[in-house]
DNA sequence: GGACAAACAGAATGAACATTCTGATACAGA
DNA sequence: TCTGTATCAGAATGTTCATTCTGTTTGTCC
């Protein structure tokens, strides 16, 4: 019975995610967010609750989304550097884009946490550490073919590929040119085979 | 003649790029300021213009403050790879220092920096660029003096250094534990010795 | 000591925002 | 085709914010 909905909750969902990352939380409306979904207040607020709930359902999927297109891949045993090294190219294609204007949830959300928010510290964490371990895992494979040095302490320079990662996108974001930004790739992988 | 001014100038505005670099831009309003400085919209507004105005200010402060307090040393010639992991160090010890709540301006205003603003971002860009010439060029004498790789291309370097100490201020904002942090330093000072 | 002008505290203004409300609409089921 | 209800567009509400205004205070110079 009843009228039916008119907009799909995944499409509007992703087109949040869109507006968050670009903006983060604080400088995205909700007023944002129904003209680039095209959904009524009505359907917004229905669907996903307030802004903070909607916010964190765009956190979940944001990470979702950057699992399945770069993290999963690390998992198979197969060319592992490459892997690693094509994350790092389509961080830099992506930064360099600029109309697209892409910008990374994460590094936002985490500087505008605020301290007492123990809740989404705690999920960005895991989604950071998650990170941080699949570059791990993408290094052992490596390791074992021999791509990076023998003895690479896997779980620190997976650490630090995370964090030289979220530089990059600061550096990209801060407009510095591709030139520079690959050879900030170029030499983060350098590192790693010695 | 007439009355003279209540507050000095500087130490206002140092309260303002502390706030600024804890939340950003647009989470810190002039209420904040006004009652962390304790000085009246008057002279607020008197003395910086207004807030977009405060903020170009308090952003050209806070990377005059950080050249004074970690980088011009790194132009002197003597024991240039201690200056650098000390650089490293206070970054990690003002991240794990809690209480203080410390962010980093630069990546706010990089993270929130609107894609048409071009001056700022151009500020931004020459500031960035600073750190990483102040990296290449501590690198350089630490080339000379042996302490890293004799092939290191420096200039690469000190721009991989700027973007992990980046990356390294968001997980420390992540909420990432002292030991992981102190990790990812050592790994970066190992990857400057092969 | 008195007068002036700049500095003060805080009220006023107008815009933007998150959220709720309202009256109109349109679709499933009879 | 008709009814009922969930959905719609956008108006209403109450809050927060940047900025300006106002009436008061105070330090300096005559």
């Amino acid at each position: 019975m009843v009228r039916t909905r008119a907009f799909d909750p995944s499409t509007a969902l992703s087109r949040a995610v869109d507006l968050f990352s670009s903006k983060g939380y604080s400088e995205t409306s909700m007023e944002d967010i129904v003209r680039a979904t095209g959904v009524s207040r009505y359907g917004i607020y229905g669907t996903f609750g307030n802004k903070r709930e909607l916010f964190e359902q765009a956190l979940e999927r944001y990470a979702e989304g950057m699992g399945k297109q770069s993290f999963l891949r690390l998992l198979e045993p197969d060319a592992a550097l490459a892997h690693i090294r094509a994350i790092f190219d389509e961080r830099v294609e992506d930064m360099c884009n600029r109309d697209e204007n892409r910008g990374c949830l994460f590094i936002h959300t985490a500087m505008q946490l605020a301290p007492d928010d123990l809740e989404t510290r705690g999920v960005l964490q895991k989604f950071m550490k998650r990170i941080s371990k699949a570059f791990a895992v993408g290094l052992e494979s490596a390791r074992e073919r021999g791509e990076v040095k023998a003895d690479l302490d896997v779980k620190a320079a997976g650490e630090l590929l995370t964090s030289t990662m979220f530089g990059l996108v600061v550096l990209g974001r801060t407009g510095f040119d591709r030139a520079t930004l690959d050879g900030i790739v170029e030499s983060t992988l350098a590192s790693l085979t010695g």
